[in-house]
DNA sequence: GCAAAAGTGTTTTCTTTACACCCATGC
DNA sequence: GCATGGGTGTAAAGAAAACACTTTTGC
């Protein structure tokens, strides 16, 4: 093996595709508040790809860890300081950025509540919140705004810079089987929650729907019931506001 | 953002952590053929870490993708052509390698049984093949030789050189949690195979015995019977084979 | 009272677990 | 015959699904 300083090196950035669930309360006080799965997005301001969106990201420095990287590039850009990083895969194609050789390590990024987080925080005014919805073939981004089609595992949008399109599709995968298979929907929750905070965003990103009485009882093993109820002065019965079992799993 | 050449860059390496089964025929008519989970590591013949083990791995070229990088390097060091590729995490800390800024993108390999692979096919003198077992906080690998200690998550061996022994680790789980979530197990194993060849593996991975008529049920889904049977000339009933069942999941 | 969502109970179905038993083979 | 692992059957226990019903709230 040659000396490693003969071999040219790539830069390396990181990428994150940070979800999160927007609670908006209910203006009738009939309806639910309304729930949404979102992503950040980044309007680009110059080439390439310039007026395309992307996601927040930025390149690795020499006394930083990857996933340091992806945590500063996520405050600096979006104004968020802490969030659950997921690995996705690296993305290295030769040609997937027009300015060179630029290899991504993508994250997913999970933040509690988004409303929490946003507005009062934030010191990023590029970067913004937008709905994400799976369907079975295409990704329906801020309501119908950016749809992403995918056919056979590959994703394209021509309104996503690089290959961001593809890393969302697999980021919006990963983030599904972790929360079938890890219970990591805990993640995207406030410390305190409903019976509803929690199933009704476990139904989006599954992309099924639980009767209430069964989910209820599949997910009490892994909550407990606190004393605190929760009624935005809805219409009906308070709730009563759980929290993450303390036993490990 | 500045120009991303004004950033330092730094070298991007693939490391593999090869899993093979290597089923030895029993010497022994009446005892079963013996099964291990094994993985290919390589002994050091420069510095740093000279006389140490390493995982097989090499650096990034401008022309290929990671994936391409990490095949091409198993093929090279190890003889081996086609594997299963699933991607570990990316480990970055700055100061893992002696030499200077080299990250790793890592990879678990999975090679159908090991014995059609090796000998024959292998251009590799450096390269071999080690048992591996996990206990509860430890990883014993190669009967003793090499012993993983694990404590919080973190792994430990000071047999092993740079953080391999944590990339070991860390692929011996995800190839756990892919085995429990996603029959990734039958990429371990040749086309045809008997119950045994699949249960022997699947109970080693996991850690947990199943009974024998539970195993078969639970997996009869995933596997179509053949009317082939394989029998070593052992003293019991010949084991009908199977192959992977063709239906989509 | 009424609508809406919270929460409980019951029955049915399916899957998992445990265990007893028969089958085919080489010696 | 006997030991060994391959393979089947069956019953109990547990989890998932379906559905009817009660509770608490704001108007």
């Amino acid at each position: 093996m040659n000396n490693y300083k003969d071999y040219e090196r790539p830069s390396v950035a990181a990428d994150i595709v940070t979800f999160g669930i927007d609670s908006e309360r209910a203006v009738n006080k009939r309806e639910l508040d309304s729930k949404m799965l979102k992503i950040l997005l980044i309007k680009r301001g110059e080439e390439p790809f310039k007026g395309q969106y992307s996601l927040p990201g930025g390149f690795l420095r020499p006394t930083e860890t990857i996933e340091e990287a992806a945590l500063r590039e996520l405050k600096e850009e979006t104004g968020i300081k802490t969030a659950t990083l997921i690995p996705l895969k690296t993305y290295s194609a030769p040609d997937r950025d027009p300015r060179g050789w630029i290899i991504s390590c993508a994250f997913a990024a999970l933040i509690p509540t988004i409303e929490t987080y946003t507005d009062a925080e934030s010191d990023a005014e590029s970067s913004f919140w937008v709905s994400i919805e799976m369907g079975t073939d295409e990704i329906n981004i801020a309501n119908g705004e950016i749809i992403i089609t995918i056919e056979n595992e590959k994703a394209y949008c021509d309104k996503l810079a690089f290959d961001h399109a593809q890393i969302i599709y697999d980021a919006y995968l990963k983030l599904k089987d972790e929360v079938v298979n890890h219970d990591i929907i805990f993640d995207l929750l406030p410390e305190y929650f409903t019976i509803a905070d929690l199933k009704i965003p476990y139904e989006m990103i599954t992309g099924k729907k639980e009767a209430a009485a069964n989910f209820r009882r599949k997910i009490s093993k892994k909550i407990e019931e606190t004393d605190m109820f929760d009624n935005g002065g809805a219409m009906h019965r308070p709730s009563k506001l759980y929290k993450r079992s303390s036993e490990q799993e």
